[in-house]
DNA sequence: CAACTTTAAGCAAGCGCTTGCACACATCAG
DNA sequence: CTGATGTGTGCAAGCGCTTGCTTAAAGTTG
């Protein structure tokens, strides 16, 4: 930079200010500085220019401890994706990092907090480690939520973008039942998002007056071998229900296996219908009926909406936006005339 | 860090070689120093210690512009986890990227060397920016290429972690000849990777001294859609083949599915061989016959190499490795006698 | 015990950029 | 012609840390 004040005969200030679109600047020096700049390939160096500012141009993406799990892969990828497609635009970096530092123990929003690494954070995380919201609060960086929403925590003064699993739950019940369904297997899990499924499942029930089928299952992990287990496992169910409700498609795989090894026809003799609409639920056969995410759309607001915060002050009320899941007929329930 | 001077009545210096674990500080006035540190939650600056120092401790990770497609968002997800799992056992943040900025068409490999945002690159790209390997080299930056290499450039001076393909089309199509089929239709791609797959098809026919089968298809992109058509608009290739090798497991979906729909029963009439092992291959009915390539293995030594340059000096030679893959017998070509 | 090492800590410059304030010059109303 | 208002630049202090060099204190040696 300071080369550049040499070759324009001015001072450091002065470019600068140019390379800053500082308005006090005449517009054909700036120009002119602009030039050379761009000439000889001239950028500024972040770390200093951090340090002055106290601004990284950089926002950390959280992801949760649930990654592990292969069957998440492609959440993240998809995640990656979105996020750097709306954060190139305005030219911010994004970091990675997982909540927690399996290594060190420690919390890496706060670590990443107190070195001043990032202007802002996008949390994918159903979990927190303690002293997380204080970090963020007291640093006043601004955050958005996705997908995951806490159990326990202030959530009416949280950012956050979140989808309607109770909605979710209800469409995918109301469609089996609409199928003639009365006995409805469903296949849950103890986190949040699967709960509010389950709370449509049962609103479904009761805005229809139907009584609800008592051998609800909950699977460990909504994995592909809790749902076949299941079905193996239980096998007394199999004279009692007509549909299965698994809430994650990996684990309606799982229970479409069994099914098959079972001879059970679908969805001649069993409907089932699953959750999240992954790409192999187009592609398996019978396909796979399902609710789909509006997962791309959940990301980008989350984005752009952070992009506001950073641009100008924190939003009163908190930004809180909560998308609409739909139902995908396919074969495994497929859309008929009771719909 | 003033404050800690302040307290512990030294100097800044002090601190600062405590806490960096100078060893011309005495064990007393480090341990005193750290003390303080940990109990008022001290922490670096981590912009002033990189203006200071020019390291960052970031990493970048840079992805390919294929991750716009959903088929490779799990690839990225499990790069990334296992890209942290080793970065944070030696506290690197990551930064991620695309190679290409789509808004501004500039090369971000190019851009985060400039701006001195990161201390080292892992490269997950097949195609590179003009540039991009120049501005490498003379930033001095250590970078490991994984999972792709580029068509044309000075490999033999690169460092890189690879998978065996010609091995690995290799193995497939033995295990197809080695179960009697002799009319292999092999359903390609334009991009390295696959033509070293198609390599090894030749191999193994040409070691056994057999013809090589005359109709290969190059599809566009491997996909589910490419797989099915191939298969649905060549239907004079059916009394013909007795075999399939996809070289893209999603590919082997499609030629799975077309199958079914023509009443082609697998691996009765046809058997099928993939390539990836993707975690579907396992669920899908037939479950698939794969080559299975060690990613996890690649993404780790890829990390951990890159982390012994920045610690060390630049390997000479330059670091290649080549890992093997392996086939995975599954239902649409069992493993039998023949092997 | 004087001269010389060794060890521990401090001084201050500097990393590359921003920005409040001062300054010079031009413009314009009175 | 003078003081008031604007405009475009420059000066220099700082952002929070590192590090070469220096100094002070302590330890060693013949």
């Amino acid at each position: 930079m300071k080369d550049l004040a040499r070759m324009a005969g001015t001072s450091l200030s002065t470019v600068s200010r140019s390379l800053n679109d500082h308005p006090a600047i005449s517009r054909q020096t700036r120009e002119h500085i602009k030039d050379l700049a761009q000439r000889y390939g001239f950028d500024f160096n972040m770390s200093a220019k951090s340090l002055a500012t106290k601004k990284n141009s950089t926002v950390g993406l959280i992801f949760p401890e649930s990654l592990d799990n292969p069957d998440n892969f492609s959440f993240a990828g998809m995640l990656l994706r979105n996020v750097r497609a709306v954060l190139e635009e305005v030219e911010l970096d994004t970091l990675i990092s997982f909540s927690r530092n399996d290594y060190t123990g420690e919390s890496n929003i706060q670590r990443l907090l107190r070195q001043g690494k990032v202007d802002g954070l996008l949390l994918v995380q159903p979990h927190f480690e303690p002293g997380d919201f204080e970090a963020i609060r007291s640093s006043g960086v601004p955050y958005v939520l996705l997908h995951f929403l806490p159990e326990a925590l202030p959530v009416h003064e949280v950012n956050y973008v979140y989808v309607d699993h109770v909605l979710g739950g209800k469409l995918a019940t109301e469609h089996l039942i609409a199928h003639g369904a009365r006995k409805i297997l469903c296949i849950t899990e103890r986190e949040r998002q699967f709960r509010e499924r389950t709370e449509g499942y049962r609103l479904a029930h009761k805005e229809r007056a139907l009584p609800l089928y008592e051998h609800m299952i909950h699977s460990r992990d909504a994995s592909f071998e809790d749902g076949y287990r299941t079905i193996m496992e239980n096998p007394q169910y199999l004279d009692e229900i007509d549909a299965v409700f698994a809430q994650a498609d990996v684990t309606a795989f799982g229970v479409l296996s069994a099914f098959r090894e079972l001879g059970v026809r679908v969805p001649e003799d069993m409907l089932v219908v699953g959750y999240d609409d992954i790409r192999m639920a187009t592609i398996i056969h019978p396909s796979l009926t399902t609710v789909h995410q509006p997962q791309e759309d959940l990301v980008r607001h989350a984005c752009k909406r952070l992009v506001e915060m950073l641009h100008g002050e924190e939003p009163t009320p908190p930004y809180q936006e909560t998308l609409k899941p739909w139902l995908v007929c396919r074969a495994t329930a497929p859309a008929g005339a009771a719909d």
